[in-house]
DNA sequence: TACTATAAGTTCCATAACAGAACAACAGAT
DNA sequence: ATCTGTTGTTCTGTTATGGAACTTATAGTA
């Protein structure tokens, strides 16, 4: 549903602090296992978990899962850096700065797509085709 | 805890809206009861409900829940930007550059990527698998 | 005062998350 | 290949939340 994001966030900003998930468990005072659920969507963490880990990370709540502003700070991070496309319209760079937080959080899906890109590009479209059907599928299980 | 404001907080955009108890709970899908058992600090809503909350009284989580000022969170959100910036290597910005410019030319992926932004997250990581196992073979043949 | 309707508080049960521990899977280093 | 540290998974018991029904409180009316 709408917090399909967040167990991804959790495990980046642990990573990003180079924290384990023993470590990260010590400072919320909560057991170990709890976390890697949370990581990997089994439960969603309570209320006050999440205030913690947001004091943690030094993210707003609204970042941390996922539904906040984000793309808005962002979208200025992805303009300074790529001005070529800082002249499309809004909803374009939106999108695209979503993306790129989604890839940043994803690294395995991001090299995939980097590797895609060294490929004849026949493959490339068959590859495109697959997903698209993968995808659909998932979503109609 | 840290959650003192909330109960009272509940009440007073609920009030402000001129809603009941009941038009709330109609509002969120949930039974009536439990609205009252948290604006009497009786019980915490769980995330899903405040991610609501936050949306129909049009306020972010932290001034919902009462933490974190309006400067704590423009200030977060400044040095994330900056941070962001100053931080990353050089190669990780042309990296993400590149698949930006690989987006935008095959907006079909583009458009997959965006879909799986919303299946579950065991879903999305199941797919990251098998692009990786389809990427690779394909690279093998 | 009593009556009524609406709103809000409370109780009980089913469900979901948590704690803790134990075990398996995996990657890196030696 | 073995060892170690990290993470994923399963299990049981405990705690907290959500839903339904019941009770109380309040406002308006006669």
């Amino acid at each position: 549903m709408i917090l399909n994001q967040l167990p991804a966030n959790i495990k980046y900003y642990r990573n990003r602090n180079n924290w384990t998930q023993q470590q990260l468990a010590n400072e919320l005072n909560i057991s170990r296992s709890v976390i890697a659920k949370w990581e990997n969507g089994d439960v969603t963490p309570d209320l006050h978990a999440v205030v913690k880990l947001s004091i943690l990370f030094n993210q707003p709540i609204d970042y941390l899962i996922g539904i906040g502003s984000k793309t808005a700070h962002q979208l200025s991070e992805f303009q300074q850096l790529y001005q070529a496309k800082a002249e499309e319209p809004d909803v374009y760079n939106n999108e695209l700065a979503e993306i790129l937080d989604y890839l940043t959080k994803h690294p395995m899906l991001k090299e995939q797509i980097q590797e895609m890109q060294h490929i004849p590009i026949k493959k490339q479209k068959a590859i495109h085709r697959m997903l698209k059907s993968i995808i659909a599928e998932s979503k109609r299980l």
